[in-house]
DNA sequence: AGCCCCGGTGAAGTC
DNA sequence: CACCGGGGCT
């Protein structure tokens, strides 16, 4: 049997084998980058090191989980199970559960995602009495978020004449003072932000040295993938965790960085240079996923970036076909178009479903994709989007199991204290809220102690309130004895969300329903997965902690093969986009996703659409060259996934924010070759020739203007000289809209005299409704219920105590 | 206490 | 156009 190493061409060869010491890989696409990562890892246990000294970060879940199912085959089941291998986020996040309590975190703290951190983010601003408006929680967000990767903390923020200066010529001074108070109620929530997962990883690894090491000792050999797409905060744990044996190899292409948004820094490959001076590079340049021409086509795009690291990337694969590019006239129609394209290719080459990607700028865009492939019967997945995770329902069961798990989890106990409905009202949640800001405790512990802080909250709210306590208390205390399924159901059914949905026979209702049953399966599911040996590390820790707590009475009797509802909450807060793919994978299915979404993965045929200037490349990349660069970076990641075939198209007209917008071809199709591309046929253009196919795009934009010049009016609404917006504001609705503002702003008080004394039978008037007559009344003042029949407005049930009528 | 309707506002990519 | 928050309505 060959030796995997055979595999493998010189380059790759080398840069496996070079196991000790700082490497650096700089892979083109397509050029076996996950296969030499593979074979290092194997090689490394072959020269026997242990697996649970091998630390490898992947991009993503699913890609970590791929490749350790690779080395299994190599080096055995058993030893590939025992690899650190995950996201930054996952890796450390984990790391945080065994030694967060050093930080003052429980090591069962909540993960907020971005819509817990925004909401803290309101409360504050409340607090502070600032305008939200002028301090919108997601730019604030955005502004703590940049703040974490570099590393800077709250209190460095407020002292750095840098960032005040910025902020106070913004006109946003209070950012830091926000930021501060963000730390405090997260810590005190018990609660890490994503940002959190690597910060805190890195104030551990800074504050205490003993960690620091006892880490260094375990991950002697460091493995990064995607390194072009690190941050500041990712490289310095790297960096502190590599210092002791430098075994630390990074793999990566700078041609594919496009996370710069979210902090992700180029500059850290150009660091790796200089932190490591004894660095050995190697580079993979022969590329064995696609033909001839989409490689050729590829270099062609990255060529016009200025920072670039020299490399050519080359094929010995076949020419294969052009890239065909389709025009349509809409959005609609693009999608049509690229249904029975797809269709087409799929019968001629007898390819799968699975084989076929459509990738876009947006996930806006994905719904003329999904109707057009409805029509014809093409099954799709999307990824991305809206998460099964966000939807209301399942996020209030969640918010259940995150209570129970972290008791001080103040978003979830905001979300569910009155969910369903027990007579908790508004007012009574924000005494308790102000009462935890004012003494700097959690909310939990304010409605445990409530007759402590005197909030004027009357008994039968009281008893309400420590029936809540009771019930989540009695939850918490089956931690350790239920498995995830177990627990989650009791809760979705003591709860009674699930007796709500269940009575709801609207089809939104039965939806509902059926989201709690598929997210219960899920946890049967994932109860039914043995446990990782990290996994059981983890567990041992936290299990050993519980037994600590002596309110815990039964520690010690916890089943250590349980898998517990905080295990599942883990982790499914940290899944990216492709890892919740929740569909069967056999299933055959072509892939929907953003192309950020696309990284790393590949496929046969890959339809790359939205290809308009001001969508592809975004408006939002146009005003700096570095943003510009990046966002052809990501033209040249969605053409590289392509295998045999790439399809580009764009519309001449979309609708967009509810206008109909004209659209211009993206200059990045100018930017290939036209020898690599087939354009329209009914154009009639010569494809040799570039300079008819500028006369095609002059073409289309001069339509454009002909089109709306009658509209010259709105011209300077648009962003740019070629593209125009029609504004339809139909006249009829702005006299409705007129027309209700008048009635209610003249709304008179009402008179209860009048309306206590109605009697069946009597004529009224109604402000909205005209006039009417009484034909049934009941109940008792003031529930008095009355039933009018409207001469014009049919029969209306109107509770009296709130009626505007008045008698004739 | 909730529902509904209105008007205002925003609109890229993500762990 | 889609989403959200506010305020009116019952």
């Amino acid at each position: 049997m060959n030796h995997f190493l055979d595999e493998l061409n010189p380059a790759q060869r080398a840069a496996t084998i070079s196991t000790e010491g700082p490497v650096m890989i700089i892979a083109g696409a397509g050029s076996g980058k996950t296969r030499v990562l593979t074979y290092r890892i194997a090689h490394i246990m072959e020269k026997g090191v242990d697996a649970f000294n091998i630390l490898a970060l992947t991009f993503t879940n699913k890609a970590a989980r791929e490749m350790k199912a690779r080395i299994a085959k190599i080096v055995g089941d058993k030893e590939a199970k025992n690899l650190w291998m995950g996201t930054f986020h996952s890796i450390f996040a984990k790391i945080l559960r065994i030694e967060g309590e050093k930080l003052g975190y429980p090591n069962n703290f909540t993960i907020y995602d971005t819509d817990d951190s925004k909401s803290v983010i309101k409360e504050i601003l409340k607090q502070l009495n600032l305008d939200d408006k002028i301090y919108k929680p997601s730019m604030v967000l955005n502004r703590i978020s940049d703040a974490k990767n570099k590393l800077i903390s709250a209190g460095a923020y407020i002292n750095n004449p840098i960032t005040q200066a910025e902020d106070q010529s913004s006109r946003k001074p209070m950012l830091g003072q926000i930021y501060l108070n963000y730390q405090k109620r997260n810590f005190k929530a018990g609660a890490m932000d994503f940002d959190d997962l690597l910060y805190q990883t890195n104030v551990l690894l800074r504050d205490f040295p003993d960690v620091l090491l006892k880490y260094q000792n375990k991950f002697r050999y460091i493995l990064v993938d995607e390194y072009q797409d690190t941050n500041f905060s990712q490289y310095v744990i790297i960096k502190q965790l590599a210092a002791r044996f430098q075994n630390i190899s990074v793999v990566g292409d700078d041609a594919q960085s496009i996370y710069s948004f979210r902090g992700a820094n180029i500059q850290n490959i150009l660091n790796f240079e200089k932190d490591y001076p004894d660095l050995k590079t190697f580079k993979l340049e022969q590329n064995y996923r696609s033909t001839k021409t989409i490689v050729g086509a590829a270099n062609h795009i990255i060529a016009n970036n200025k920072d670039q690291f020299k490399k050519v990337v080359f094929t010995d694969n076949d020419d294969g076909n052009k890239i065909k590019i389709i025009k349509a006239s809409t959005d609609n129609e693009e999608g049509q178009k690229i249904a029975s394209s797809l269709a087409e290719i799929r019968m001629q080459e007898r390819a799968m479903n699975s084989d076929f990607a459509i990738l876009y700028r947006t996930n806006a865009q994905s719904r003329a994709f999904e109707e057009a492939l409805r029509r014809l019967n093409i099954p799709y997945r999307i990824f991305g989007g809206v998460s099964f995770y966000q939807r209301k329902e399942v996020k209030d069961v969640l918010s259940y199991c995150r209570l129970t798990i972290n008791n001080n989890d103040d978003e979830s106990l905001k979300r569910i204290i009155n969910y369903p409905a027990r007579g908790i009202g508004q007012t009574t949640i924000d005494k308790i809220n102000v009462a935890a800001a004012e003494h700097d405790i959690s909310m939990w512990t304010v409605i445990c102690n409530l007759k402590d802080f005197n909030l004027g909250i009357n008994a039968g709210i009281s008893s309400k309130i420590a029936d809540f306590v009771t019930q989540i208390k009695s939850y918490s205390l089956l931690l350790p004895y239920k498995d995830a399924f177990e627990l989650a159901n009791q809760i979705a059914v003591g709860s009674g969300i699930v007796k709500e949905l269940y009575t709801d026979k609207t089809p939104e209702g039965v939806s509902r329903y059926e989201n709690i049953q598929e997210l219960l399966n899920g946890i049967k599911d994932f109860v039914e997965q043995p446990r990782t040996p990290q996994e059981d590390e983890i567990n041992d820790v936290i299990k050993a902690s519980l037994a600590k707590d002596e309110t815990n009475l039964f520690a010690e009797e916890t089943d250590n093969k349980l898998k517990t509802l905080d295990e599942f909450m883990q982790e499914i807060t940290l899944l990216t986009d492709v890892d919740k793919d929740k569909d069967d994978e056999n299933k055959d299915k072509v892939s929907l996703m953003t192309i950020h979404a696309s990284k790393g993965l590949e496929f046969k045929y890959v339809f790359v659409v939205g290809l308009e200037e001001n969508l592809f490349p975004s408006q939002l990349s146009l005003n700096s060259r570095t943003d510009l660069e990046e966002e052809r970076r990501l033209f040249y990641v969605a053409i590289t996934r392509a295998e045999r075939q790439a399809t580009l198209s764009f519309a001449t007209m979309r609708y967009r924010y509810g206008n109909i917008l004209y659209c211009e071809p993206s200059r990045f199709i100018d930017e290939i070759d036209s020898k690599y591309l087939d354009f329209p046929e009914e154009q009639n253009i010569n494809p040799f020739n570039d300079t008819t196919f500028d006369k095609f795009r002059e073409d289309y934009s001069d339509g454009a203007k002909k089109e709306i010049g009658f509209n010259s009016k709105n011209k300077n609404l648009s962003t740019s000289s070629s593209n125009s917006t029609l504004n339809f504001n139909p006249p009829a609705k702005k006299l409705i809209s007129l027309n209700s503002k008048f009635m209610t702003s003249s709304s008179t008080p009402v008179d209860l005299t009048i309306n206590k004394s109605l009697q069946q039978g009597d004529i009224v008037t109604h402000e909205k409704f005209g006039k009417g007559q009484v034909v049934l009344l009941e109940g008792v003042w003031p529930e008095t219920k009355a039933t009018i029949q409207f001469e014009n407005q049919g029969t209306k049930n109107l509770l009296l105590k709130f009626a505007r009528l008045n008698k004739l």
